[in-house]
DNA sequence: TCTGGGGTCCTAGGACCC
DNA sequence: TCTGGGGTCCTAGGACCC
């Protein structure tokens, strides 16, 4: 088999960028990618983190997912602009269906990436290199923003090299380049080296990728488990899954969490809170069209304390109800009256029936599934706003919290690559 | 002082059975 | 009463990604 070449094309500040161009477009003079600003939450409803800086405001040592308080202080005259995911949906979209025209097998692995398999495209294209550039540019031109492009034989080694200096950059990192642009690079930098692992290899003196390709794998196994035999292997630029078109993912689970304005210190609100968070994943379960068997809940206490508490049901359901009662008394079971700043509903372990036969002691919730059946239409039609429970009138508390039904779901990546 | 939300995968410990 | 392993299932928590 001939070496495979493979693209992973990376989009720039990727919300930041998508935000720019769309005020460009709308008439604003100023594009928020040539000053210190950020995409980031309202720290008012204690969304407040900084979800996508720009070039400038990393001048300033603004990092992902700090604080926006922290990130004024750091910068007094940070623009600070709200997320829009209905955005970055349409462009996202735009940007694999530009990518398309130049190789059939494209890979989408998170809303601002994709993988591509440029193998078989020495006909058309003589230098994949070339081909990298041409497409880079092809998206600037066409949609405003810029992208990195990682260029190599395969999918680890591709994105390793998109990461490189940003922005509006093709590199390339082949084997024989490993030493010179990836093994240079401290630790931190390699892909599923996260903080607790990256602390983990410190402590024993691995100060660079390089360090960690050259170290006993044997002796990593010992102490990061297979997680370490992973990361030895990345370190080598050893990886070989195939670039896979987006099949309908095989989703694992569902979830709805949110941080809640204020802290709920009463049962009756949290109540409430998980029922506005089940009403979306039972809508998302049932239009996915599955059962869940595992309910789970989880908790963030005012002083930032974490737990969750699951439940195994034997006979699997989709009714917003029967949810919400079993998250509910999960919840009950789970809380020791603590103010809580944060809870999510989970559901998992998907099967395509449920069992009809009622086992003892079990509700029978046809009438609910009706019900639930109904609303989902009149929400298709009119909105997700246009019915909801009577119980979150001056309740304080919004009837509908977290991702839209109705939205395009994008593919989660894996570990696994 | 402030610290989001959506996922996936892995591990450890206990229950239970043979 | 005290002593084993091995296997599976369930639960909680942690690590990582964008």
């Amino acid at each position: 088999m001939s070496q495979r070449i493979i693209f992973h094309i990376d989009v720039n500040s990727a919300y930041l960028s998508w935000e720019a161009v769309h005020r460009l477009q709308h008439g604003d003079p100023l594009d928020l990618r040539t000053v210190p600003a950020v995409i980031g939450g309202n720290p008012e409803t204690r969304h407040g983190i900084v979800l996508t800086k720009s070039i400038p405001a990393k001048k300033f040592d603004i990092q992902t997912g700090e604080s926006v308080f922290s990130a004024k202080a750091k910068c007094p005259k940070l623009i600070i602009v709200p997320p829009n995911y209905g955005l970055y949906m349409q462009c996202s979209k735009a940007f694999g269906d530009i990518l398309r025209e130049y190789s059939p097998l494209i890979e989408q692995y998170s809303i601002d990436e994709y993988f591509m398999d440029f193998s078989n495209m020495g006909r058309i294209f003589k230098d994949p290199v070339e081909a990298a550039y041409t497409i880079k540019d092809h998206i600037k031109n066409e949609l405003g923003f810029t992208v990195n492009i990682g260029v190599s034989t395969n999918k680890i080694l591709a994105k390793m090299a998109s990461e490189l200096k940003k922005p509006d950059k093709v590199h390339t990192i082949f084997p024989d380049e490993i030493p010179t642009k990836m093994w240079v690079l401290p630790i931190e930098e390699l892909f599923m080296v996260g903080r607790a692992t990256a602390k983990k290899l410190r402590s024993r003196g691995i100060k660079t990728i390089g360090d960690l390709a050259h170290y006993d794998p044997k002796l990593i196994k010992l102490f990061l488990k297979s997680h370490g035999i992973l990361v030895w292997n990345y370190a080598n630029g050893i990886e070989g899954n195939p670039v896979r078109e987006n099949r309908r993912p095989l989703i694992k689970g569902i979830g709805n969490s949110t941080t809640i304005p204020f802290d709920v210190e009463d049962r009756k609100t949290a109540h409430l809170v998980l029922l506005s968070l089940t009403e979306t994943v039972a809508a998302r379960l049932r239009q996915a069209g599955y059962y869940a068997r595992l309910v789970s809940v989880s908790l963030r206490t005012n002083e930032f304390y974490n737990c969750s508490h699951q439940r195994k049901i034997y006979s699997a359901i989709d009714c917003t109800n029967a949810i919400h009662e079993i998250a509910c008394e999960l919840f009950d079971e789970l809380w020791k009256g603590q103010p809580v700043r944060h809870l999510g509903v989970r559901v998992s372990e998907f099967c395509q029936n449920s069992y009809k036969q009622l086992t003892l002691f079990e509700k029978d919730y046809a009438k609910e599934s009706a019900v639930d059946k109904a609303v989902d239409s009149i929400r298709a039609r009119f909105g997700n706003g246009s019915v909801f429970r009577s119980s979150f009138i001056n309740s304080g508390v919004r009837f509908s919290s977290g991702g839209t039904i109705d939205d395009e779901e994008y593919p989660m990546m894996s570990s696994l690559l």
